[in-house]
DNA sequence: GCTGCCTATGGAACCGTTCCCATCGTAGCT
DNA sequence: AGCTACGATGGGAACGGTTCCATAGGCAGC
């Protein structure tokens, strides 16, 4: 039976201790200690590492207002590049004196209201949003209240906050340059089905009106990644048509480069002679011979950025910072085409 | 200039409209609805809803002393087990009506400490651990202030509280058998350095007793993975010595398979040939021809049972959980000794 | 010595809830 | 009818801070 003493101390027994006001001692731990007389600071210093005192934040938001908090919202958190995105986004956050709650909606667009309420309860400053669904109503009403808000890598149409994440369309052109430079024409677009997810539909459109442009051939497999026979199957087409030019795959993300090395793996294609290209970079990228080729998304910069975003909103600021980033191409073997 | 009326509106306004008293509107939203009357509840409902009203969980947890938030310290964010673990750990809080505050402290034992307060000033209810250092005493003075601890897959000796994680004796001896009946008798461990990592201790040393007890040869190599050189120089000198058993490589966890995967193809070595064996089941194990064998951690049942533990300790009730958890053994093709 | 200002400090109201206790009406019982 | 019991509701004191305003003392200037 140990009924421990569930008791947190009190400023006011802090004051107590130093002989004090809680007045007192509340300035010294806000940022109005410079008020205080030496002798009662070091009174009020010593009464509260005597008593382990520890502001109460709830309270202190209460009457304050400021929450300190940071909301996050992710729709997989299980995506290596939303972590990499989230630790930027943490770093900022604390650079800041500000804390991140992060909310994880597993794609699921009711989690995702049901998450959204929650954050609301605990009075967020701030909200950066990576939405599974498209969660409009709920996020306007935020919009009208005058809470900062940020879309990261997922654009919702009817929701008038800012946008950061990658810039996608020159993510698609790189690709296509390279892909073309290397003396690829004939190219398959791998993605999961565009659904609401914005980044998706712009990467898609950019792709084919990108192949139109530079008079290539193009081709989309758009459909869940976890229909492993029909990828396959539509993969194993696209390899056996005959033509003259030199055959590539372009995967939308990372999941779907994951998916494209395994249908590959058991059609028993080449990499390189079948070109390989994808979205995201991931730590396995350069291990699988001869090493895929990737565009990096500078991860912790959207993050950090996101968070950039908020605080101009939240100070008002007119400052600009970088909205749409650029990726990086990052060069290994599976576009290396063998020479005929 | 949009001024934005900054309000969030309160129970006493809901009230007002609704022509019911505050305690009747916070009755509606606490689990006492059922004893207020339909006509009541009906018009509570409807001026809530009108004004969108959300309760304030800051006000909330001031004077019910329950904040519903349980926090958690992670080590390493980037790495996809603890991500895996995390996502458990979301889950059973969820369920359990509470939220979660993740703090990540990338392996810095200051940064701990601090994260740590900051979680004190929001009077979470729990803490679930994965610890970089070792703030034994910070948490010492948890456990003495009854706050519900939990120590997630690092142990730290000199609190006094549970663990929840894999059972390394265990997965040891299920590698070791696996490697010595597939025919591997020559062995290198390889590990980051121990530290205070407490599940890198215990696998090490019980490798290197398994090793004794199966009368197996055994080496060890504890270096920073980021020293790739001294990494390969040693796998090289490993592999290029004489003897007459087939050789294998165990590697700790994730991020050492991947190092060592890496050094085995600089150095040209045949997967299955030289065996390779990892603890942790990442994404692309089974890309990497011919596919890497593992013991996969169950990490979504170890979060769970992590929050589990803490809700046991929160009710006081005696009802104990899984702690040490089993491994899955994945057998693939780097542990397929070719028959001589 | 008096006024005036500035610094160090304290008192008390307030933030948005919960919860204890009081009130009121009515149904059930003798 | 009178009393109790109970169900529905409201009033007001916390909860642990912040912050406005008041006060006390010290010292310069006249």
């Amino acid at each position: 039976m140990t009924l421990t003493a569930q008791h947190r101390t009190t400023i006011l027994e802090v004051a107590r201790e130093a002989r004090a006001s809680k007045t007192s001692v509340s300035r010294y731990f806000s940022e109005e200690r410079k008020r205080l007389s030496p002798d009662m600071q070091a009174r009020i210093a010593a009464a509260a590492c005597h008593l382990g005192y520890r502001p109460n934040q709830m309270a202190r938001s209460l009457k304050g207002g400021h929450s300190g908090l940071i909301g996050m919202l992710v729709a997989d958190i299980r995506n290596p590049f939303s972590v990499a995105v989230m630790h930027g986004v943490e770093q900022a956050c604390r650079e800041h004196g500000l804390s991140l709650m992060v909310c994880n909606t597993d794609n699921d667009p009711a989690q995702e209201r049901e998450r959204l309420a929650l954050l609301a309860t605990y009075r967020v400053e701030g909200l950066v949003i990576n939405a599974a669904g498209s969660p409009d109503r709920e996020l306007q009403a935020w919009v009208e209240e005058g809470i900062p808000l940020v879309l990261l890598d997922r654009e919702l149409s009817d929701v008038d906050a800012e946008f950061v994440g990658l810039d996608n369309a020159q993510a698609i052109d790189l690709a296509l340059d390279h892909l073309q430079a290397q003396g690829y024409g004939d190219l398959l677009y791998l993605s999961e089905p565009t659904d609401q997810a914005s980044p998706r539909q712009v990467r898609l459109t950019c792709f084919l009106q990108g192949v139109a442009a530079r008079g290539l051939d193009g081709e989309v497999h758009c459909q869940p990644l976890m229909e492993h026979d029909a990828l396959q199957r539509a993969i194993g087409d696209f390899l056996a048509r005959s033509g003259k030019r030199h055959r590539a795959l372009l995967c939308a993300n990372g999941n779907a480069t994951l998916a494209a090395i395994r249908a590959l793996q058991t059609l028993g294609a080449r990499l390189g002679e079948t070109g390989l290209m994808g979205i995201d970079e991931l730590d396995w990228c350069k291990l699988i011979t001869p090493g895929i080729t990737t565009l990096a998304q500078p991860t912790e910069a959207i993050g950090r950025s996101a968070v950039a975003c908020l605080m101009a909103l939240l100070s008002d600021s007119t400052t600009t910072t970088l909205r749409r980033h650029a990726p990086e191409l990052i060069v290994r073997g599976s576009t290396q085409c063998p020479a005929p």
